[in-house]
DNA sequence: AATTTTTTTTACACATTTCTTAAGGGTATC
DNA sequence: GATACCCTTAAGAAATGTGTAAAAAAAATT
């Protein structure tokens, strides 16, 4: 938890953006600006901001439009800043999935703290509720919870051997080579000894497979990888 | 999903109250009403509203401190409905876990879709932590009255410990991360030390589990964190 | 101001996990 | 069938993580 939020400031009017700037990298948020639609839109997929603030008079697209966009592939919190008061236009915005709405002129510490309030729901522990799972034959990882059962039993992995089981099943059916899973779970300047690896694969189908020697679920690649079966 | 949402009025004057509440009967809202604090804060427990429009100007409680008894034990999303528009206010009660802030007077449309607005949020993020009761085998943990009981028998946790356990348990089947619980507990600027989370445990343990050494409730993830039993 | 309670720090024994080393066994190629 | 290569498995060493006790510091209570 070094650094705070990165949040997207869309906005065409120069002077106003640089004043939000100012504001939040004073809070220590990191700041990127967006002058249009156009330019928010494409920066959101690349940059990966934790908050939008957008406003509705943009250049080009129309904020709403931007939004409508934005939401139907992402919930990213998105603040609306606006200098239309008019309840429709609330109520629009709102509805399109807007987290908040802000009349300017507004006050920097109620934008604060609203911003605060849409972060606090993103970044909510209890947000990752979505019940992802893998499952294939008798066995079920169900990543949430950390829990990796065989037939309905618990089977207990440590931390490693969790990571590669859960990174071939992200993967299944496709082969991970030795270097895809050593660079993953050991870092990219680890060296590249596939022992530890296999240390670990036979104590993982010791686990898990019936027969670790006719493996039912992760199978070898002679000289290229592991590969976990499909769904 | 027959019925829509159950909203619970907070508001002392009764023509705003019946204003409002005959705006969210038309919408086929379930509406429950309070006219004070004390009132409001015995209903939550009972009554499980999904969502609480609390009025600030209240004539016992301050809404301020009913909103945050409200914050030590549930998310249930929470609208502040106040006649005061200072930022100062604003400020207070968004940070106090407040999810929006109105000022009076404002329009029912606009009410009604940051009402749909506070309700998506928490129909997706938060779902399933408004329960008011964790039970599992022995133990039972009444989040309202902060009341932790093994077997019936009464047990005496400190402030962090209750913290930790009702953190678990809200979480219940699920992994924590040492981060996630410190995090949780003592702030994102505070230092990665697990230390105190073990010593915290280990006393937790003894309060609750029969043998420590083989705990029923808690389960430990080495190298990742603590787990506590589904219900 | 003194006492009690709670929280944090320190120290250490013990448990688990991770890594290294080494031996053994397939399979393909010559 | 010998050789080379790669994979599996076992066993133990090294590194890391966990639980407990006790003392110190901080906070709350009297």
């Amino acid at each position: 938890m070094s650094m705070k939020a990165k949040i997207l400031i869309v906005e065409d009017e120069v002077p106003i953006c640089n004043f939000i700037e100012m504001t939040l990298k004073s809070k220590e948020y990191g700041v990127l600006c967006a002058k249009n639609g156009q330019e928010a839109l494409s920066m959101i997929p690349s940059h990966c901001p934790d908050l939008v603030l957008l406003d509705l008079g943009l250049p080009d697209l129309d904020g709403i439009t931007v939004l409508k966009h934005l939401r139907s592939w992402t919930s990213t919190p998105v603040i609306v800043v606006s200098a239309r008061g008019d309840e429709t236009d609330k109520v629009e915005a709102l509805d399109l999935g807007a987290d908040d709405y802000i009349v300017k002129p507004f006050g920097t510490s109620e934008l604060l703290a609203r911003i605060r309030t849409a972060l606090r729901h993103s970044t909510s522990i209890h947000s990752g509720t979505t019940q992802n799972q893998f499952c294939v034959k008798g066995l079920k990882i169900d990543f949430p919870k950390r829990l990796v059962t065989i037939d309905s039993k618990e089977v207990h992995l440590t931390q490693i051997e969790y990571k590669i089981v859960s990174l071939l099943a992200k993967s299944a059916g496709r082969v991970l080579t030795y270097d895809n899973i050593i660079t993953e779970l050991w870092g990219p300047y680890a060296l590249k000894d596939n022992q530890i690896l296999r240390v670990n694969m036979a104590n993982i189908r010791r686990k898990l497979e019936k027969n670790p020697a006719a493996p039912e679920y992760i199978f070898t690649e002679v000289g290229v990888g592991y590969r976990m079966v499909e769904e």
